[in-house]
DNA sequence: CTCTTGTGTACCCCAACAGTTACGTACCCG
DNA sequence: CGGGTACGTAACTGTTGGGGTACACAAGAG
């Protein structure tokens, strides 16, 4: 999960995997939507594959890759869990504080 | 949303965050459980207050930093709804494929 | 067996960043 | 007014990471 949250931080990876969500694409079309040369899309590429993001199938000389969604719906779902019980504690915090601040002098 | 998407891709500012979800704490408190020195610690205090995630309260001497979890959900609106369209693709891409791959080769 | 195409890897450069120590600053206490 | 405390910032350093160029390599085309 890690290693997915670290490679889509990366503009230029987040694209490609926006352009993977319209269907598989070669490496050479990904290449060519992005203002950055071959070998650097086949480095982000490699990332995006050891973080299980893409998968790549040989066909001939061309290496197509297709979206995994998979890693990226873990972290989906650790966001949307540690903030749900993140809000129930800023509201816990907040009615707490309704209640009096001056409590906190007393607890030093 | 893109600041906070890479506040959280760095293991020590993830681990504050955590912290402070148990409640606001003072920079001294949160260095005291990391690994890094303080100045190190503030540092990337600044990065999570320029992100929005944390707000600061002066106390005295003390700051005060809290939690301020909106940017999380807006990152966790922007991947969910980017995983729902995604996982839908990939649905009709599969059964596009069980209807029979043999299409491709007639449209070049 | 060459030649071209499509990709990945090796190597180098440079910018960004995490971490450190040293220092400046604001605040309460006496 | 000192003096201690809790911070932040400045300056420096080592490491990481993205970018490019040059090259290696597999596979179909001829």
């Amino acid at each position: 999960m890690d290693a997915a949250l670290r490679a889509i931080a990366d503009d230029s990876r987040r694209t490609m995997l926006e352009a993977l969500a319209s269907g598989p694409a070669t490496a050479g079309e990904l290449a060519a939507l992005l203002p950055i040369a071959r070998p650097g899309v086949s480095r982000h590429l490699r990332v995006l594959r050891e973080a299980g993001l893409v998968e790549v199938r040989q066909e001939a000389q061309r290496r197509v890759y297709s979206l995994r969604p998979q890693p990226l719906a873990e972290v989906d779902d650790w966001l949307t869990r540690h903030l749900a019980m993140w809000e129930h504690r800023l509201d816990a915090l907040h009615t707490e504080i309704a209640r009096g601040t001056r409590a906190r002098k007393d607890t030093p």
